[in-house]
DNA sequence: GATAGATTCATACATACGTATGACTTTCCC
DNA sequence: GGGAAAGTCATACGTATGTATGAATCTATC
């Protein structure tokens, strides 16, 4: 009948996993992706979510089990590349605060890659009083990160005084919310199309905020 | 049977409208503001809440015709004194980073007094395609005194140029996530209790953190 | 090409939701 | 104190949801 996803090999195809190769439950993903990030969990039904992916009513239940673990599965996906970016962002040579202006960027990519991620983490962040496993992960890998190389350019000089954890807070939010933010701002300020007032560059604007943020002072003009 | 919230004064009380002065009215408002914060527009069900309001099932219906009428109340509950404080703080006399910090300062404070404001805000930004109208004019209003802000500190030079509107954002959005993400932190970071590793001060770090990242470079060693 | 397993499909079921309804009880003004 | 309005209450209705079920179809191996 049905194959939850932890046992053993019985996928479809004897891969790793029961959803790689099969067409069907990859569009799942793809489809519960777009409509957890757009509506939220209780939102996207998956009546909607199968019609999305061209399957059938049943197809969640039968190749995820139930609907929450197809949510897992979305997140996993989503949240695995950005930390596995994450890292390498962080582990080129170099200083503290280039490293960082590094993460953000990559940060900004993926985000760029994956219009649909950075609702869903503030939306993941809001949702549940508990947050998913693989987005807890993520956050304290990014976090953990972003502290790290906060109190290595603390010790080394580049970065000012003050709590690393909160500081990687400040900036690992500048990706996300201005992701979200800043294609509405024509909107939201009442310019009526997309005519933007001045150049919005939130990525150039981000690394720019945290660079003087972060900073001791004198980077800019060095 | 019921009364509309827009038509004329016929209300419990003849007083400007059909909430004030009632018991349950009010406790309908605070429950759904709980609830609402916590679980969402769809997660908050109008039986919920009427329990948690001790109320009857029907009060909703009553009181405010619909469940999204009595979202909307509770929006406007929510965000109206956060408006206010907002335009007071801005208008106090001073150079422009001090009012920006004092701005930043409000906002903490407003939603320390109210707790479930910050997952409110950010639930909002992240949960319809388009805001509420309580919330679109409350962003609005928020932003454009930033920005002003902004401006007003780029001409008289202590802020540094960017776009004003990004840098409104950046500031704007350091009181809501760092008042959502701070009190988890200890526990995201694996520290068993409220066990502190260093003094977690939010309201502290975002103001050296926008000071820094809007000033010109040397205001904290004038 | 038959057969077993994997997959799709239509449909059914139980539950939870927002709202409607109409009877009941309280409150207030003359 | 009587009566109308305001408010409360229990219950019903229609719909939407996640999941279960069993038959039908496809696929691959011998």
């Amino acid at each position: 009948m049905n194959q939850k996803q932890g046992s053993a090999q019985k996928g479809p195809m004897p891969t790793t996993w029961g959803s790689r190769n099969d067409p069907t439950a990859q569009r799942l993903v793809a489809a519960g992706r777009l409509l957890f990030a757009h509506k939220g969990f209780r939102g996207a039904t998956i009546r909607a979510i199968t019609k999305e992916a061209g399957a059938n009513l049943g197809a969640v239940t039968y190749h995820f089990a139930s609907k929450e673990a197809l949510y897992h599965a979305v997140l996993e996906q989503c949240l695995r590349p950005l930390r596995d970016r994450v890292t390498e962002a962080a582990a080129v040579p170099g200083p503290p605060l280039d490293r960082i202006e590094g993460v953000v960027r990559g940060f900004f990519a993926h985000l760029r890659e994956n219009p649909d991620m950075p609702r869903f983490m503030l939306r993941e962040m809001v949702e549940s009083a508990r947050p998913a496993a693989p987005v807890l992960a993520t956050v304290q890998h990014v976090l953990t990160t972003f502290s790290i190389l906060v109190r290595e350019g603390q010790n080394a000089g580049g970065i000012r005084p003050g709590n690393p954890y909160l500081m990687a807070v400040s900036v690992v939010f500048q990706p996300v919310h201005l992701s979200v933010v800043a294609p509405m701002l024509p909107h939201l300020l009442g310019h009526p199309q997309g005519e933007a007032p001045d150049a919005l560059d939130p990525e150039e604007h981000a690394v720019q905020f945290v660079r003087a943020g972060l900073g001791a002072g004198e980077e800019i003009t060095a």
